[in-house]
DNA sequence: CACCCGGCCGAAAGTATCTTTCAGATGTGA
DNA sequence: TCACATCTGAAAGATACTTTCGGCCGGGTG
């Protein structure tokens, strides 16, 4: 190899390695030492990192007035093999200074919100009830009621409204492994059945304001024929908590007109018995995990054969 | 349509602009739907983005035992024009992971798990599955299926098993200010239903798998009588798109024994279900304010007076 | 003032990378 | 088992990137 030094060869740039944000500064540090046009690429590149990196070399080339030969020149200078590097850092620079900036997700959502922000705002809303929802729970409550279910004979679920669904979704699953469960939405059906139950079964209540009636009743009723009842409520002091013998405390989050307390309560409630759930299965997985598979079989069927 | 469709023809792929971010839930999202070769390119995109995206296009096929061909392929069905694109946006997750937050390790929940644990894990996993469902959800979609629902004459709402709870919720919601919803789980109802629908009402699908017959027939019923449909689903590739005017969707949380797909799912379907509500109550903010306080009114009476 | 010299610059050739095509391979249902 | 549809990779084709090379412009110098 002969010494005729041409500008291909690259060991004169600053010999670091590709830079991967603090870009701004090393172009600011770099540009005295720049022709003209390469300034007017480092510019280009530094003020908009997210459009520079959208572009091909022709791209910027155009858009900077020069050739396609000083970009890369200038991709060099930089620290970069080449200007296909120089564009990747760009585009992590980019989503960097994009993810920095998410400051409005904590206001509450007004009626002319874009949607994007709205989801945004619900999304980050719901993370934080879920947040506290664990954080509040009591472990120990939470074991108690786990260990009443492993070994009852039948379980009586009590919510109305929205909690009943969630009553609903806790009931589904529990079948699910082979508890015998059923959920109540009937105020008088469910009075009549809690008769029905005894000791070694369980009552769950769920109810937000902790003070429903509809199924207060209901728990009161197992309570009185030595069922171990459970309630499920936003308000530990309610009166549902007179007649549960484990009480399970769920989060409320700030509501506000278009956030009606209902949303977060579900989510709350939904981790609950989520963990109701799989602490039962847990528990019992030796009857539980084959009970879990037939009903994952028995359902296969119910869909059309589309899938891969 | 004609004859040869090749499939550089793009326009099959999932219309949505190319993630930022949320790459990870994507493929998982669609990876049921990809082919043997392309889940391994997804899967080494979705386990070392930053390595990938050091790599050109033969290197990646190299890596993964398969061919260019493939790794575009793969590009493309992840919604990105080619490879290089893909390319650029692997650089920038890559750099947000890297300044970001510690990637949280989450393990899966064992049986053996303490409680606290269990509730850990199962907050953490749901607020990811709400993040993914925020990142993933098509804004334009959404836009569109509010659009409808506000000046809808009238709203069905499919949904069976664990979907079928969603629906309802929706359809509570829905009623709470003012709007005529209402929500089927019985198959022969919901389409002896849908056959009532016409152009200006919607009808809504509610299916994780995006293949449950029992709710795609009700929504092909809606569909051929002119009303607009909504697909909330998690295969947005499922034939229930094939009759869906919108498509929504839902965010695929790895699943494991003791963590089923329906628990993921639901929790991401009801941040769907939550979005069009709020977004709903918006559009129609002079009509919805005092429905809402109405029924709030309405239920005030059923709570005993409060302890305390 | 004309000339020469050295570095800056861009057009175009050259090369790497990405994309598309097409035919063989592979699996699937009748 | 065969027919069919789908998947897959090799190779051709297109695009983007890199290098070469000669022109241009400035400043010194005879």
């Amino acid at each position: 190899m002969t010494n005729d030094v041409k500008e291909s060869f690259t060991s004169d740039a600053p010999a670091s390695p590709p830079a991967p944000a603090a870009l701004a500064a090393k172009v600011r540090t770099l540009a005295p030492s720049m022709t003209r046009s390469m300034q007017r690429v480092a510019e280009a590149v530094a003020g908009d990192p997210a459009g520079c990196a959208a572009l091909t070399v022709t791209g910027l080339a155009e858009l900077t007035g020069t050739s396609e030969a000083t970009v890369v020149r200038t991709a060099r200078l930089l620290g970069y093999p080449g200007y296909r590097d120089l564009r990747l850092a760009l585009a992590g620079l980019a989503a960097q200074q994009q993810s920095g900036r998410a400051p409005a997700v904590t206001a509450d959502i007004a009626v002319d919100d874009p949607i994007a922000d709205v989801v945004a705002k619900l999304a980050h809303d719901e993370q934080q009830t879920l947040a506290d929802t664990a954080a509040g729970l009591d472990t120990v409550q939470l074991g108690a009621a786990v260990a009443a279910l492993s070994t009852a004979r039948r379980v009586d679920i009590y919510g109305v409204g929205a909690s009943g669904l969630v009553a609903q979704d806790l009931a589904q699953k529990l079948l699910r492994i082979g508890l015998i469960a059923h959920a109540h939405s009937d105020p008088h059906l469910a009075v009549t059945n809690a008769v029905q139950l005894r000791s070694g079964d369980v009552a769950i209540a769920i109810t937000h304001s902790g003070s429903t009636g509809d199924v207060i009743e209901p728990l009161r009723v197992a309570f009185d024929h030595g069922a171990t009842t459970v309630a499920i409520t936003g308000r530990p002091d309610g009166p549902v908590t007179q007649y549960a013998d484990h009480v399970l405390t769920t989060s409320t989050a700030r509501e506000s007109e278009l956030r009606p307390a209902a949303m977060s309560s579900r989510t709350s409630q939904l981790l609950v018995v989520d963990c109701l759930f799989t602490c039962v299965t847990q528990r019992t997985y030796e009857t539980a995990a084959p009970a879990l598979a037939a009903s994952y079989e028995a359902l296969a069927h119910r869909h059309s054969p589309r899938t891969r």
